[in-house]
RNA sequence: GACCCCUUGGUCAAGAGGCCUAAGACAUCGCCCUUUCACGGCGGUAACAGGGGUUCGAAUCCCCUAGGGGUCGCCA
């Protein structure tokens, strides 16, 4: 048989990455059993929905690479794909179970079910429906609906017994009926409830293996009920744990919740961007290279079981399987994925790399006045994020303030004194050089040390350090003169002189 | 609180009763290379949550405890 899998975000924002991540695995899955990978989108729950996020979800599913077979917009056998465009087919199933007895008509209002909750609450004891409509008469029923009162449909879960289902990574999970609450199918605006939507459009879509959070276990009994009322065969379940992030405990707003003496309290949360954690496309925007997210996503959770890390999208599709699938939550390590990022990007040609990191250059220097070449060659292998460019190269457009305890460098044998003297004796020979190459200036250099009995790092440091006003640069002192030109190089020169001098 | 799930270094993870004196990677530390940093090379620190069983033998199986996570909406 076709193992068909599904995607279904609720359009209620981006794709954030724990969202990506179920994508990912559900996408790879199909792709590997050589199955369809379908999108639905989710928006019974009117109120929430983010106008635009549909588009969002398309654009960050098709930046990722995980291409649909059938969806929104690409149609297919099972459409429409959007639930409230499916809005008309729910009720009759339920309809269905009420006359199976599954399922059955509520009036209660939210009111009296809030009032019942306080009560609960009040008492300490877990909120469950009370069945209060489970036998109210036939006739009554009829003659409420006639009479347009708002209704919704629950479940009718047995009192006792158990409900189960089997899972792929989790095996049988079971659990008491009693512990179950009648949950809604359908809500009183007529649309079903994700309760309800998941069930039937995973039966009529023909969904082979569903795959989802974990956040969705302690439901799926419930649904189960719901397949076996129907008389269908459940889907093959396959429940994802949760992609974690530490973090210091904080309200929605980004206020700390110390404790009571004042400290963060350190927490491990659920990725989300209510809290402000980066979205995939947050991410893109940073500059880091979707091949290293899709890397990295996919090894948070899966494990290919050898040694290798390195897999392009195309090579997950082959090797991706459910047994390398952990059970446990992970935590999302920025470090990890800044490293990966930095692996993909000196993996690219130097041309890939200088189309990429020219925008960022600009930001950092006036590209008219820069060879943006050089730089990016030689930004190539220091880059881990795209991001960090203008930062990392901004001193060439503008001569940083520095101490000048930064000539002091025990190794290359240099400190403010020794440098003034350097610096002073080096001024004319740069002034000789008439062609300001890299290689003119480092041959007539390196000669000049030679002759002068010195070691490299004792002149080339100070000279780095006059030009950049940086302990760190991209490149070395050869690469700076050059890329600052002759006549710049000499005004800075000079300042550093006049610096030390006074 | 109730129910469900999970538990190998700081992090991701390999491990399916003897191959474990527990892999690999990130991070961290040190050394080397070197005109800085980075890259690269070499090496170090660092884990089976705790306690009971089962077994000739347990990181691997069972139980309990602890810790963590999830759910308890006319949200998904």
């Amino acid at each position: 048989m076709e193992v068909r899998t599904r995607f279904a975000p609720s359009p209620t924002g981006y794709l954030h990455l724990g969202g990506l991540r179920t994508a990912l695995y559900t996408y790879l899955y199909a792709r590997r059993m050589g199955g369809k990978f379908i999108l639905r989108i989710e928006d019974t729950d009117q109120e929430r929905e983010v106008p635009g996020a549909v588009e969002k979800i398309y654009e960050s599913l098709r930046r990722a690479g995980l291409h649909w077979d059938e969806g929104p917009d690409v149609g297919g056998p099972c459409g429409p794909y959007i639930q409230t465009q499916r809005r008309d087919l729910y009720l009759p199933y339920a309809k269905e179970l009420v006359e199976k007895g599954a399922a059955y008509y509520c009036f209660c209002t939210k009111e009296r079910l809030d009032e019942e909750r306080r009560k609960a609450e009040a008492e300490g004891k877990t909120f469950k429906y009370d069945k209060h409509c489970l036998h109210m008469p036939k006739e009554e029923i009829e003659r409420r609906l006639a009479a347009g009162e708002p209704y919704v449909i629950r479940q009718n879960v047995p009192l006792e017994g158990k409900a189960g289902f089997d899972d792929v990574l989790y095996g049988h999970v079971e659990v008491d009926c009693s512990t179950l609450d009648d949950t809604i199918l359908i809500k009183a605006d007529g649309l079903p409830t994700y309760n309800f939507a998941n069930v039937i459009d995973d039966h009529l879509m023909g969904i082979t293996h569903v795959t989802r959070g974990t956040e969705y276990l302690s439901s799926a009994p419930k649904y189960n009920l719901l397949y076996e009322a129907f008389g269908w065969t459940p889907p093959i379940y396959v429940h994802l744990p949760p992609v974690m992030r530490e973090d210091v405990r904080k309200e929605k707003d980004g206020t700390l919740i110390p404790d009571e003496d004042g400290n963060p309290v350190m927490i491990t949360r659920k990725l989300s961007k209510r809290y402000g954690d980066p979205g995939f496309e947050d991410l893109l925007d940073q500059g880091y290279l979707t091949e290293a997210i899709i890397n990295f996503m996919v090894l948070i959770g899966w494990s290919p079981r050898s040694e290798r890390e390195f897999f392009t999208l195309k090579e997950l599709e082959e090797a991706f399987d459910l047994e390398g699938i952990n059970k446990s939550p992970a935590l999302f390590d920025m470090d990890k994925l800044t490293w990966f990022n930095a692996e993909y990007i000196r993996r690219l040609s130097e041309e890939e790399f200088y189309e990429k990191a020219l925008p960022w250059i600009s930001q950092g220097v006036d590209a008219e006045k820069f060879d943006t070449r050089r730089i990016a060659q030689l930004l190539h292998d220091r880059t881990e994020v795209l991001n960090r460019i203008p930062g990392m190269i901004s001193f060439l457009a503008d001569m940083p303030a520095f101490e000048t305890s930064l000539y002091t460098h025990k190794k290359m044998k240099t400190d403010p004194a020794v440098a003034l003297e350097i610096l002073k004796e080096v001024r004319p020979v740069l002034e000789g050089v008439s062609d300001w190459s890299e290689t003119t200036l480092h041959d007539t250099v390196i000669e000049w040390i030679a002759a002068s009995g010195r070691k490299n790092g004792q002149v080339l440091w100070p000279l780095r350090i006059a030009v950049s006003g940086l302990a760190n640069t991209p490149g070395g002192a050869f690469e700076i003169l050059y890329l600052l030109g002759r006549e710049e190089s000499l005004r800075r020169l000079d300042a550093s002189v006049a610096q030390l001098e006074a």
